[in-house]
RNA sequence: GGGCGAAUAGCUCAGUUGGAAGAGCAUCCGGCUUACAUCCGGAAGGUCACAGGUUCAAGUCCUGUUUCGCCCA
């Protein structure tokens, strides 16, 4: 069976996914004989599509699940999306408005109704998209985070919190989306920064001629004054401390009060104070007891509190505030300032801080133990400094507020009872107040932020709060892979609940991978048009050639940069490893030796040899989550290694009669790369694997190859680096002399060394072939024929007649070339060999190392500068 | 303002405990050699940001400086 001489990726990966699955090979079953290896996704949303960043992700995810797979675990990865209850709803109500249709004409029950119809039709784009990137989870294990039985888990969580005093309702400055139309929590608020002004505005002072300015950059926000703070340690100002400032336009009076946090040398040092619309100011307003004037309508128009601005924007409000203070010569002067300030993260509108009635979930106590489980290692970071960005966001962690204004979500549990006004908050629907039995009770309309329902993911898909058999067997989980983007809102809730419900981790590893940034070092996103697009590489270059290119590219560092050319260069790396298996396979014919013959040659002595090491490597790389060095590994051993030298090297043999060892280990190496190799790039190598022979089990559930330390072989690796040094040698001065290509040259090696001597008498023609040699001769000593060049390796001497190819005065000028590097290295050696410090304190082998390379330099200096010197003669 | 990270070949980046500076791409030279031109052979290219320090030995450890990036306030 004769395989194509290039790869074509899209004539295979959907074929073997839909083999997989047929075999139902990544289903996880419990096996209380095994050990399991658990991961659970973190789940993307239903509205999202797969971007680098995420292929980036899953990818890993499956590169280290097959691994698992392979090597005998359990290895079960749950999969599953969340509702993303804002960005969701926003779909939805986006394709009403193109019918003229908003929400509210719909109702509540029509409205998530038709969600659920978006959903069921467009939903989960990213569920087919991780199997054309050839991912491996359990699929029947899928979860959705409004599924029944996970909100059940919601209700029981919210329900378990409520009554344990953790979570409560208060009315509160939140942070108010005027578009989306909801609370969302202090973290889904994007801080970037925006040309302002500080406007400088002047306030009179009751009963007095004087004013005061003040500096703010939210003028608009002065018609919610309720008083002035300077700070008391402030000597210039604090005399103004008990007077009575009048807001201009309302006339409003406003106290003067005393705030530490006032910054003397920020503006005039002088701070309007506006409780229901500033975080800091609501905190000073508390303590001085100030009113809170709010002053906005929730799509942040003004309301009737502010007077003749009622029913303008908050924009308009502010150009026509400017006038009249200018008006009427209260404004000192506007500055341009550069400052930050909030933004919605799902629609980037400006957030408005607000005082609003809402659910919150008191954190401090829940941040505790989850501070304390990473600090102890308990839980562990790779790479360790995350923690440090987790502990400052837990240490100063402020209360999470939960409840969001929307339709689409888990709906909260809670019931007002219109005669008592108590709550009752239960898990099933209660028919009667719990307070006075009423039955006038009727539901919260808010739900829950979404991310509430995430928290309890690697609980929930396994059944909590039942204590399921999936529970016991695959919980804690043993790794989260995500993103450092997320740490807060996954990672830390995460590990929160799962230690509050479960009072275990929820994963004894967290995995951070960076983020992928275009060539150029930028951010990928649609709205700068860079991004990639995975299905698009599928088209060109396949799937595997992703996935390779994004391992390799997975460093520890912050961000990685992808381009199309490096998956060009996987795309060109799996047509190798395709081509290598054509080959081998047109080789072995139809032999499919089982075993490994006992090893004789030294080529394949060296190639097992070198197997077993980057086994041994690759193992180790994966034990450290260090994919790219895994990948790397793999790639110079298949390309650099096998196909470079092993191959060419016994392509001689396979053609003689008795070719049975060396088709063995063709055989065997073909098989070992692909074991190796399935994880990075599954469908290509169960291609492979199939052709190979179409009855065998999948290549997915191979075992993964063991490093077997018998097999590495020092004597045949120092032989056939000497053999390839004497080949490079050869090429080198064919190249640099540029001897034709088609010209045949004699060699003469000339060695006094007994162990070179036999190696290459045995393997001089096969050195031939590589070299382009007609003549070989090997002997102790070969007087040197004129015009020759001259190559030296080791304890061997090369020599090249060059008489008919080359004018010699060309060897001359390279030799002198040579000569110069070698005698710069040899002074830095003598330098160090004869510092007396280093010959202390060095460890021997360092030193006998030095020792041997510079004797190896003298003598290379001075056969170089003999024969430079018999050239000239000549 | 606080914190974190980065600075290594023309570009993108590796470099695990300190012991002869690496890869891929790009460049240059030579080749359609019977697995592969998505290829083969060869070459060139680096004061490892700067300044100190520790050490026999520093890209690697410590201190400071500069530039850039991100996060938080």
């Amino acid at each position: 069976m004769e395989l194509p001489k290039r790869y074509d990726p899209t004539e295979v990966e959907d074929k073997i996914y839909s083999f997989w699955e047929e075999q139902a090979l990544f289903d996880a079953d419990i096996d209380w004989d095994k050990e399991p290896f658990t991961m659970v996704i973190p789940p993307p949303n239903i509205t999202s599509v797969m971007h680098i960043g995420n292929a980036l992700i899953y990818t890993l995810h499956d590169v280290l699940i097959r691994y698992k797979r392979m090597d005998g675990y359990v290895a079960c990865w749950f999969p599953g999306m969340d509702h993303a209850g804002i960005a969701t709803q926003n779909v939805v109500e986006r394709r009403l408005a193109t019918e003229n249709c908003t929400r509210h004409d719909l109702g509540r029950e029509k409205f998530v109704e038709r969600v659920w119809e978006w959903k069921r039709e467009y939903g989960g784009q990213i569920q087919r998209q991780m199997k054309a990137l050839g991912t491996s989870p359990d699929w029947r294990r899928e979860r959705f985070t409004l599924d029944d039985d996970l909100s059940m888990a919601v209700c029981a969580a919210f329900v378990r919190l409520y009554n344990e005093g953790y979570i409560y309702r208060d009315k509160r400055l939140i942070n108010w989306c005027p578009r989306c139309q909801t609370a969302i929590s202090d973290i889904e608020v994007i801080h970037h920064e925006i040309d302002g002004n500080l406007y400088y505005i002047r306030y009179a002072l009751q009963n007095s001629a004087d004013y005061i300015t003040i500096t703010t950059t939210r003028p608009e926000t002065m018609l919610g004054d309720s008083a002035i703070a300077v700070n008391p340690y402030d000597q210039q100002k604090k005399s103004l401390l008990g007077k009575i400032a009048i807001l201009p336009i309302l006339e409003r009076e406003l106290p003067i009060v005393d705030a530490v946090e006032v910054d003397p040398k920020f503006g005039t040092g002088i701070l309007k104070i506006t409780p229901a619309h500033d975080p800091l100011d609501f905190e000073i307003g508390k303590r001085h007891n100030l009113p809170q004037i709010n002053i906005f309508t929730n799509d942040a128009n003004l309301n009737e509190n502010a007077g003749p601005y009622a029913g303008l924007d908050r924009y308009a409000a502010r150009k026509q505030i400017v006038v009249d203070l200018k008006a009427c010569g209260r404004i000192e002067k506007i500055i341009p300032y550069r400052h930050a300030i909030g933004h919605c993260q799902r629609c980037d509108t400006l957030i408005e801080p607000l005082i609003s009635m809402q659910w919150f979930v008191a954190m401090a106590d829940l941040a505790a133990p989850a501070i304390e489980v990473v600090r102890t290692d308990t839980i562990k970071f790779i790479p360790s400094r995350w923690k440090s960005l987790y502990f400052d966001w837990l240490e100063k962690i402020k209360d999470w507020c939960i409840s969001r204004q929307l339709w689409w979500g888990h709906r909260i549990p809670a019931w007002y009872c219109a005669d008592c006004k108590e709550i009752t908050v239960a898990i099933a629907p209660p028919q009667r107040c719990s307070a006075c039995q009423s039955s006038k009770i009727e539901q919260e309309t808010d739900v829950l932020d979404t991310w509430f329902s995430s928290a309890l993911w690697p609980i929930s898909v396994m059944g909590w709060p039942q204590q399921t058999e999936e529970l016991k067997y695959f919980y804690p989980t043993s790794l989260l892979i995500t993103g450092f983007d997320i740490i807060f809102f996954w990672v830390a809730r995460m590990i929160m609940m799962g230690l509050y419900f479960q009072g275990i981790i929820p994963f004894k590893e967290v995995y951070f991978t960076p983020l992928v940034e275009d060539e150029h070092g930028v951010k990928m996103s649609s709205s700068r048009g860079n991004i990639i697009d995975p299905l698009e590489i599928k088209e060109r270059y396949g799937m595997d050639a992703l996935r390779f290119s994004l391992t390799q590219a997975s460093s520890k560092g912050r961000g990685i940069r992808i381009a199309m050319r490096d998956i060009e260069a996987s795309r060109n790396f799996l047509n190798k490893v395709w081509n290598m298996a054509r080959f081998i396979l047109l080789e072995i014919g139809d032999d499919r030796p089982n075993e490994l013959p006992q090893l004789v040659e030294i080529e394949d002595r060296w190639i097992i040899s070198q197997l077993a090491k980057t086994t041994e490597l690759v193992r180790n790389y994966f034990a450290s989550y260090s994919f790219n060095q895994a990948a790397d590994t793999i790639y110079d051993f298949v390309w650099h290694q096998c196909c470079d030298w092993y191959l060419e090297i016994v392509k001689q043999r396979l053609n003689e009669a008795d070719n049975k060892d060396a088709v063995a280990v063709i055989y065997y190496l073909l098989q070992e790369i692909l074991k190796l190799l399935h994880p990075f790039v599954p469908f290509i190598t169960e291609e492979i694997w199939q052709r190979i022979n179409n009855r065998r089990s999948p290549i997915a559930i191979a075992h993964f190859p063991c490093a077997d330390h018998n097999q590495i072989d020092r004597e045949a690796e120092k032989l056939v680096e000497l053999f390839q040094r004497m080949v490079t040698a050869v090429r080198r001065v064919r190249a640099e002399l540029r001897i034709p290509q088609q010209a045949l040259i004699q060699v003469l090696i000339s060695t006094e060394n007994k162990m070179i001597n036999t190696m290459m008498e045995k393997k001089s023609r096969v050195f031939s072939a590589l070299v382009g040699a007609d003549y070989v001769k090997i002997d102790q000593r070969i007087t040197p024929p004129a015009n020759a060049a001259k190559q030296i390796v080791d304890e061997a001497e090369i020599f090249i007649p060059l008489t008919g190819l080359i004018d010699i005065t060309k060897e001359r000028a390279r030799l002198e070339g040579v000569l110069t590097k070698i005698s710069k290295e040899l002074y830095a050696l003598q330098k160090r060999l004869n510092n007396q410090a280093f010959r202390v304190n060095a460890p021997a082998e360092i030193i006998a190392k030095e020792e041997s390379r510079a004797a190896e330099y003298t003598a290379m200096e001075a056969q170089l500068q003999a024969y430079i010197v018999a050239l000239k003669e000549k």
